[in-house]
DNA sequence: GTCTATAACATGATAGAC
DNA sequence: GTCTATCATGTTATAGAC
């Protein structure tokens, strides 16, 4: 049962990635404090002293196991944002990467998860802003259309809030869509409420 | 400087007081796990057993600090909702009262704080769904208008985005009514996107 | 007797010995 | 790579102060 073709280089990859794996889903199930280095030893299947061998801490491993959030969207115009932003969040009601949950799970106890995710928040707000420069305020609207995207998701995929949870993803995505809409479209964004003044 | 009129139920209320005034701003800062008692104690001057003494546990003493989300919006019109909504978020990014922060802070690592979460939003989507039984899907649609504003809450107060942070709160708060609004009202907002077909 | 402080025990992160 | 030691923490049990 043994492989002799495998060098040692490559099984101690196979165990980091067993490793990382492991911590990945861990700390998106459970969040960073409550994740200890022993249960992550456990379900890799080796010793708890040698994860902090390979990766120095507790932290290191969160950072390594955790991808940023999702890079910004590719610069288009206003309208294919919208459609490109719903339909991100399609995806994030289906699965969401691990690692996205785990560092959403975590940012708001854990100072450095917090940071990380101030900067890849920011990042995407830039991208949004730049595609919204037509209206007033862009990176304001960015911001709040990003943190209202943020806030649905949290709301159904880590609260798990039954009114959420139990709504098909398309349904959701189109009773958001007129609201993000109204968040990039700058000025009163219906006619008939007000005709023209 | 004695109280010779304070009697022994009186000073233990007083110190019960000084404890959980503590606890709910370290909970409110750090939330549930990275909370000690230790700190509680030091913050309120006493010992740690004490705490343990007076609140049985970690737990106990977080539910007893932690006022749990407001109340139910008054019942009312759909348009009166909208403007009720925006205020308290209003307050909201102004000073959000220190119990709800801890809540919200600890809701996605600690499964209690989940739970009593969920059930406090819950209710406040029961009550903005039934002002909203005009529409199709009320409590889809309720659900989705608190976590929005959920959302931006948490981009504000406790993640601390600064395209929120440098907005004053009116300018925040006039860019959400329309979005809202949208949420809120039945079929498509907007004619000028498709003319009828 | 009730309030407060001290000590003891279990678990977890981390560092150093082997 | 594994084992042991150290430190911080939550919790329980115990002893002292009023």
């Amino acid at each position: 049962m043994t492989t002799p073709h495998q060098s040692r280089a490559d099984r101690r990859r196979a165990t980091e990635a067993r490793i990382l794996a492991g911590a990945r889903e861990l700390f998106a199930e459970r969040g960073f404090d409550r994740t200890t280095i022993r249960a992550v030893a456990t379900a890799a299947g080796v010793d708890p002293a040698l994860v902090m061998q390979y990766f120095g801490s507790k932290r290191e491993l969160f950072t390594r196991a955790v991808q940023a959030f999702p890079a910004p969207p590719a610069p288009g115009g206003a309208d294919a944002l919208v459609d490109q932003l719903l339909a991100t969040l399609g995806l994030k009601l289906g699965g969401l990467p691990e690692g996205t949950l785990a560092m959403m799970r975590s940012m708001l106890t854990d100072p450095a998860a917090a940071e990380q995710a101030r900067e890849a928040l920011g990042r995407q707000i830039d991208g949004i802003g730049a595609a919204l420069s037509a209206a007033d305020d862009p990176e304001l609207r960015a911001a709040l259309v990003i943190t209202t995207l943020l806030g649905v998701t949290i709301g159904h995929q880590l609260l798990g809030l039954p009114a959420l949870r139990d709504a098909p993803a398309d349904r959701i995505a189109a009773l958001l869509r007129p609201a993000v809409e109204a968040l990039t479209e700058p000025g009163p964004s219906c006619g008939p409420r007000r005709p023209t003044a």
